[in-house]
DNA sequence: TATCTATATTGATGTCTATCTATAAGTTTG
DNA sequence: CAAACTTATAGATAGACATCAATATAGATA
């Protein structure tokens, strides 16, 4: 995309660069702000995790599922789902007492996407 | 990978379902640790777009190149420069005064990866 | 109706984070 | 060497976050 960056000579052998003109912020601010959001709610090791047990249960995910494997106590998985549904990872149902997780495919699809437009 | 959840039959129409078994942590507390730290850098608008600037300079971008494009202090983008650094988002590189940055391509491959097997 | 169960909410607390100003460290130029 | 320039570090402060205990909500069961 953008090409070596320009060099300015000056006296002896040393050089000096300019500042590069060809980078733009791709990524506006109000997208930006919406994927970081996403990226955040990832950026926990635990929440990571539930993501990935949600990733396996089909749709039918609920908390019980995900507390077993976490020394944490239930409100405290109850917050991480709530950082996770309020990034559009994961949408929840209520089914009778029970609350089902399923991943938001679109999202993960579009992190990819934004990853996959980013190499050196 | 996991079948529908059993349900226990109980009087009338209604099912209980049973907690799932077949959910696991696949991804290790420790691998959970570094690819939330990959994620928590990537989790603020700022650093989003300062890693897509990284991306698209060609192992050549230096801070002034960044700085230009945010209203925020020399230091701030400093900060958030090293945040990405100590997540192995990036690499710099000392070139005289100036500091090159750019894009480890192998983290965000594995980023990649690992959204991939996820799907509901 | 009363009880049990699954989940959410509230409030408190200690820790982490983003940002700034001021300053330091190291490099190049004059 | 001194001045100018790029980047990093230190310290301070306001705000955000993770966690827990306690409680509320609401559906299911007896």
């Amino acid at each position: 995309m953008t090409s070596p960056l320009p060099r300015v000579k000056l006296e002896g052998s040393s050089t000096r660069r300019t500042c590069d003109p060809n980078l733009q912020l791709r990524i506006a601010s109000d997208a930006a702000v919406t994927f970081a959001e996403a990226f955040k709610a990832l950026g926990h090791p635990v929440r990571l995790q539930i993501f990935d047990l949600i990733s396996q249960g089909l749709g039918e995910t609920c908390s019980c599922d995900i507390e077993q494997h976490f020394d944490l106590t239930q409100p405290t998985i109850s917050h991480h789902l709530k950082v996770l549904r309020d990034a559009g990872l994961i949408a929840s149902e209520s089914r009778g007492v029970w609350v089902h997780h399923r991943l938001n495919q679109t999202i993960i699809d579009s992190i990819r996407s934004l990853l996959s437009s980013m190499h050196p």
